[in-house]
RNA sequence: GGGCCAGUAGCUCAGCUGGUUAGAGCGCAGUCCUGAUAAGACUGAGGUCCGUGGUUCGAAUCCACGCUGGCCCA
């Protein structure tokens, strides 16, 4: 005996209860056991605890979930080590704000040490929260030996990891332009930045004359210029570049002037009778910026102006290159666009991130005219020098207009950001930082990435791949407190810097003091070591590690790896690569990357070889969810209401990982409904009558499918297992739940309807047994094939269908193995006949439901067109289960269509209006006259016309189609379904005993009987009914388990009820029999 | 400004290796069916398949250029 099923079930009730019997029985453990199976590996991308989960990160567990699962049903032993990610500046602005300061300075004065006390606290604030949820949602994942990114261990493997590349020279120090606060004295990170935008922003907007001097003859090599060069000088006016900048104060910083090679310029000769001077501007912003007048004197293109030298506007000290002074020239740079200025841009590479790139790349020397306070140095005599930039900008103009260098000055509005805590302008402020030259491995992380199987497989190329050819080497070091502290010393006395991998290595070189317990700032700050150069004190350098280090170091630092051995180790056992790893899109440049970039640093390989890439939740109406929208959905409500299961599945089946969804509660609630509600009702409507007929799994083994029906829904069933493993295989749970949510309609909806007289007749035959068995087979193997997907469900039927037959079977459905496909049971022809007869049957309802007749009410004859002759084969094998649903007494082949439908045509204007013009009024006439089912026929099967003359192109008729008398017809897709209404007595008698016991059922079910209750009927009513009933007696105790009917009134205690059946009166009495 | 993705019914989504009349579910109106069902069937209303060009006998589908939204980067 099953245990019994509700149809009316609480999942979430239910899930609980799961929950608990998983922990009893630790399967969790047991998936995990180390028995020999080969090892599937998840990287968990790791989530900070310092706020409540939200229904995004449900997204992620969710898929990172199924594929383990999977996996684990076949064969695999998946290691699943959760993860927390601690460090970084969003958990330091935490603490900022609940400690009420918002600047470095103030962090200082609170003191570094509570400082990160605090942080360190507050980053497991919520995982309370977060372990809740995980487990209720039934992400299967490691969480008592979860990594810890702030914990010596794991900060030691980064240190490791670091001292590789520094030994390997892939780690220097460079600058790097950030935004920069001064009043704050801080940068700020590109999220800050966003929060302080302001539109409409006042800035100076000036053109500005840059004297032509000379040339570089090792760029140019002869006539340069294009030969103008030399005629330039000789005719004795004065060249200028023209260049343009809203930032006056950086020109105190100039060393360079970028030209877009492939662009044209153009020299310019002032209108006559203005200055005496020819200057040089993009052709494209010529009449933008001077207007239409002006000579062209030549044309060059961009490349030709390279290595030209100019006069600096101002001389910031003496700037070496080489040894040799540096001359001030022209440079050749893609950026420069033709969209606003003049095609010709001042480069400060210590205050523009493009400037530095460039500077960086064509060896040019940064300046800093500016302090960190932002105020221009007095040291070179700078107009405006000592005060803040912005106030220098009015001096640094006028002295420009001076000395006559000023071509024109504006005022421009546009977009600015500022700082979001004190709202002071941002400067673009180049700083020293710490790099890892990642561009050395550029080719390998490309052709690495070609490895990895990402889906949606877009990603590769686009986005990911997109980010990977445009590489620029990785800046690493961040001005701040709660991160790992970067592993360099640098000897006070001789400068040199010293990285350290180790603890142990730290402690061989200890000067003074101990290796502290805690490897964080300000304790490793305190630690001196001893240069092995000059034997002076080497301090470590104040910066902490960008924490995307820590998150893409985790597949090492998870495992503590400190040595080549270790290193080894991992590889030997499997535990990297990772098989799967799986986030939102929004990590491409962020985990998918430091992942990747980390491991083809240390291991010249890719750290995962499959990646799902989801999209992100929105609200119903489009936007993101944020928790300052308030448009955030609760992922509790959502699980308290519809459960789990049903979450997942939507969060799985409803929309294509890769795209942005529009998340709402009401659709987790649909997705209930359609599929699991399905699912469950099937599955306790097979527990139901396996209950009365004792049905027992055991003894149906080996029985084959007696019927057509279940050879049918096997084949179903075989090709479904088939295609959802290759799905998963594939990575795609999607388009796996997608195909199962179909079978399941199908075996719902067209398998169980059509063969319910089957389990409830009351012979206990091989036919009743067949089918038993056959939805055995197919509950069982559902819930093998769901287990992945919606783990709770699956495990209460599998415990239910599963173990309480087969004690000696897993113990539980998720360490079951995964089912597999039976490809000799596919029967596609059979699959196309049963597919015809659900068309046919959904068209034959259409002409009854046209008719106005119901389907209790059987009539004679189904005449039924299909699009071939080959359909009208297939239709021969399923007619009796079209008979059966459509309740008629034969299906026969409709040949002639003209015998059951009427046609009416009609020329139809929009398409022959045109062509006939007036003579519209005579064709219509003529073919008003012509037989219009000829005519029909011909235009249906696609040829001309003939009528009074005209010839008609089939789309200038239109044809409608009316039923003849005693037909009704529904038509679709070349197929015609005809029913014939005429009612003969005995179809009208035979309907009124259905209709009949359509009652008594109803009765049977008011009066709380159970489906397999004997009962006795009592009737009283007139004549004529009467004689009915008397003729189908039979039938009506048959179908409704009446041992008797009796003519007469209830006895006491029966249930009863009058009842109006046509035009007769009647009086029903049922009792149950003991 | 650049890159990637999406845009199909009121909503959520299929369809997209070009091929008859573009589909499903939900929602709405109505009818029916029910010996499992919180279900199911049928009918109806509801579509410039984002727009404009192009390729083609034929385009929701391929190409180009735009528009809108999302994300990432500047």
């Amino acid at each position: 005996m099953f245990k019994p099923v509700t149809s009316r079930v609480s999942f979430p009730q239910m899930e609980t209860e799961i929950i608990r019997f998983w922990k009893e029985k630790d399967i969790f453990h047991k998936t995990e056991r180390d028995d020999g199976r080969p090892l599937f590996v998840l990287y968990e991308g790791p989530p900070t605890a310092n706020g409540n989960p939200g229904l995004h990160h449900v997204l992620a567990r969710v898929f990172k979930d199924v594929i383990p699962r999977y996996k684990t049903m076949k064969g695999y032993r998946p290691l699943r080590q959760g993860g927390w990610d601690t460090h970084g500046l969003p958990v330091e602005l935490e603490v900022e704000k609940e400690l009420g300061i918002s600047t470095k300075g103030d962090i200082e004065a609170y003191g570094v040490e509570r400082f990160n006390q605090r942080c360190r606290d507050s980053v497991f604030r919520y995982v309370k929260e977060w372990e809740e949820l995980t487990d209720r949602i039934a992400f299967w994942v490691d969480m008592e030996h979860a990594y810890v990114t702030f914990k010596n261990d794991y900060i030691e493997s980064c240190w490791w990891i670091i001292k590789q590349l520094w030994d390997r020279g892939l780690i220097y120090q460079g600058y790097k332009v950030t935004p920069h606060c001064p009043r704050c004295v801080t940068s700020l990170s590109s999220h800050e930045v966003a929060l302080g935008y302001q539109e409409n922003t006042p800035d100076p907007s000036v053109y500005v004359r840059f004297r032509l001097t000379g040339y570089d003859a090792t760029v140019r090599r002869r006539d340069a210029f294009g030969g103008v060069f030399p005629r330039l000088q000789s005719h004795g006016q004065p060249v200028y570049f023209l260049a343009w900048t809203t930032t006056p104060w950086t020109l105190t910083a100039n060393v360079a002037l970028a030209v877009n090679p492939n662009e044209e310029y153009v020299l310019v000769e002032a209108p006559e009778g203005q200055s005496e001077e020819r200057l040089i501007i993009a052709r494209a912003r010529k009449n933008a910026v001077l207007g239409p007048e002006g000579r062209e004197v030549a044309t060059v293109t961009g490349s030709d102006l390279v290595g030209l030298y100019y006069e600096p506007l101002y001389k910031a000290g003496d700037p070496q290159t080489d040894g040799h002074p540096y001359q001030h020239h022209v440079e050749a740079a893609d950026f420069v666009s033709m969209e606003d200025g003049t095609g010709i841009v001042h480069i400060a590479p210590a205050y523009g991130a493009e400037d530095q790139e460039l500077g960086r790349d064509s060896g040019l020397p940064t300046i800093h005219t500016v302090d960190l306070q932002g105020h221009l140095s007095p040291e070179w005599d700078f107009p405006g020098g000592g005060k803040f930039v912005k106030d220098a900008d009015e001096d640094i103009m006028r002295d420009l207009q001076g000395r006559d260098l000023l071509y024109k000055r504006e005022v421009i509005h546009h977009t600015y950001p500022f700082c979001w805590r004190c709202a002071s302008p941002l400067l673009y402020y180049a700083k020293s930082s710490w790099y890892i030259r990642t561009t050395a491995v550029k080719e390998r992380l490309l052709s690495g990435n070609q490895e990895i199987n990402w889906f949606p497989d877009y990603i590769k190329d686009g986005r990911f791949g997109e980010w990977l050819r445009n590489n620029v080497d990785w800046a690493i070091s961040r001005e701040r407190y709660w991160g790992t502290p970067i592993p360099l010393w640098q000897c006070q006395g001789c400068g040199k810097y010293d990285c350290i991998g180790t603890i142990q290595e730290m402690r061989s070189r200890l000067k003074e003091g101990e290796v502290p317990s805690d490897l964080h700032r300000p304790y490793v700050d305190g630690v001196v070591l001893r240069c092995d150069r000059c034997g002076g004190d080497m301090r470590r350098i104040p910066e902490v590690m960008d924490v995307w280090f820590d998150s893409g170091a985790m597949p090492f630092a998870q495992a503590h790896v400190t040595s080549k051995d270790d290193l080894e180790a991992l590889e030997r056992e499997g535990r990297f690569p990772a098989d799967y790893i799986c986030e939102a899109v929004d990590q491409t440049r962020g985990w998918f990357y430091s992942l990747h970039a980390i491991s083809t640093l240390l291991l010249d390989t890719p750290s995962y070889r499959n990646v799902i890439c989801l999209g992100l939740i929105q609200d119903e109406k489009g936007e993101k969810m944020s928790k300052s929208r308030g448009n955030a959905v609760q992922p509790w409500e959502v699980i308290n209401s519809h459960g789990a299961d049903a979450l997942r599945w939507y969060l799985l089946t409803a929309a294509p990982p890769g795209n942005n969804r529009r998340f709402s509660a009401s659709l987790v609630g649909e997705g209930l409904r359609r599929f699991l509600l399905t699912l469950w009702n099937t599955y306790s409507f097979f527990v139901t009558y396996a209950n009365i007929d004792r049905f027992d799994p055991r003894q149906a083994e080996g029985v084959a499918a007696s019927s057509e029906m279940d050879r049918w829904v096997l084949s179903e069933l075989h090709s479904l297992v088939d295609e959802v493993t290759r799905l998963l295989e594939e990575y795609n749970p999607t388009d796996a739940g997608r195909r199962i949510e179909e079978f399941v309609d199908l075996l719902s909806n067209w398998y169980v309807r059509r063969s319910r007289r089957r389990f409830w007749k009351s012979e206990n035959d091989q036919d009743k047994l067949s089918a038993h068995h056959t939805l055995y087979t197919c509950l069982v193997t559902l819930t093998k094939l769901i287990a992945p997907l919606t783990p709770f469900v699956a495990e209460e039927m599998y415990q239910n269908l599963v173990r309480s037959v087969y004690p000696e079977a897993p113990e539980s459905v998720h360490l079951a193995p995964y089912p597999v496909a039976d490809l000799s049971q596919v029967d596609p022809p059979l699959s196309q006949a049963i597919r015809l007869a659900m068309k046919v049957s959904s068209l034959g309802r259409s002409a009854r439901s046209k008719a106005g007749i119901k389907v209790r009410q059987p009539l004679s004859k189904l005449l039924v067109k299909l699009r071939s002759s080959e359909e009208e084969a297939v239709l021969q094998k399923v007619s009796s289960q079209i008979v059966d649903e459509l309740n008629v007494k034969e299906v026969a082949p409709l040949d002639r269509e003209e015998e059951v439908l009427a046609f009416q045509v009609r020329l139809n204007p929009a398409t022959a209006g045109a062509k006939y013009g007036a003579q519209v009024p005579r064709v219509r006439a003529a073919l008003s006259q012509a037989d219009p089912t000829a005519i029909a026929i011909r235009v249906r099967g696609g040829s001309t016309v003939e009528v009074g003359g005209f010839t008609l192109q089939p789309e200038e008729v239109a044809v409608t189609v009316t039923d003849r008398p005693g037909h009704a017809s529904a038509t679709e897709g070349g197929y015609t379904v005809t029913v014939s209404t005429e009612l003969t007595p005995e179809l009208v008698e035979e309907g009124l005993a259905r209709e009949l016991v359509h009652r008594l059922q109803g009765m049977r079910r008011s009066a709380g009987f159970d489906i397999a209750d004997h009962i006795v009927t009592y009737y009283s009513c007139g004549g004529g009914l009467a004689g009915v009933i008397g003729r189908f007696a039979d039938y009506i105790r048959q179908e409704t388990l009446s041992q008797e009917l009796v003519e007469g009134e209830s006895p006491d205690g029966a249930y009863s009820e009058g009842q109006r059946i046509e035009e007769w009166e009647v009086v029903l009495g049922v009792v149950r029999r003991a």
